[in-house]
DNA sequence: TCCTAGGTACGACTTGCATCGTACCTGAGG
DNA sequence: CCTCAGGTACGATGCAAGTCGTACCTAGGA
């Protein structure tokens, strides 16, 4: 687990609201790749999930035909503490930072 | 108070250190800029405090000859709390993440 | 079997950024 | 005054990254 992969990761717009949105689930549950509105076409929604994938941020599952990813809490709680909170405050918050 | 600077602005190896060991000061001591051991030339650390400075995590003070550093650390912590603790951690575990 | 939908792989394009050289500015000390 | 050291401003450069089109792959349904 490398923190600058995980900033750089999170830097993104598109890849944070990612992280944010399962983030702010309290279940956990596994959400398909497309359920997410983001504003890009198709393969960039992939790159972005790769970038994810290897900062560790996300979980991805590969259903044959689809794919879904879930959020590692407790590794990430672990080694970030207090990071999860700070992404799903912003979603809270209507995209902004709480300030 | 931007969360996309901030995580570009942390992204960065060079940026990431100066904000890790101004939060490693318990003291909040200001810090001249050339007292950062950084890899870099004059020019480019002139541009990675513009983006820390941008980003809203650090306050440069003027020396006229010279300027110097400082932690906003009340202001991180209401804003962001938990993210200098990170940052210290990583820099306490020799520039790697505490996995 | 054909078609459709969700994802991926690959390459191309464009923008942004980290880096640096150079020139310039400012204050301190001879 | 001159010189030097610390910073900044500006432009150039090389590389990384975001974006997308296209082709391809894999179920599932008609």
């Amino acid at each position: 687990m490398d923190l600058g992969k995980v900033f750089h990761a999170l830097a993104d717009d598109s890849r944070r609201r990612v992280v944010a949105e399962l983030a702010a689930d309290p279940e956990d549950r596994e959400r398909a790749c497309g359920s997410f509105d983001l504003p890009v076409k198709k393969a960039t929604r992939t790159h972005h999930f790769r970038v994810l994938r290897e900062a560790g941020l996300i979980v991805q599952r590969d259903h044959g035909n689809g794919s879904a990813v879930s959020l590692p809490r407790q590794d990430i709680e672990r080694r970030l503490p207090g990071l999860l909170r700070l992404l799903s405050e912003e979603l809270k918050a209507g995209g902004a930072a709480p300030d």
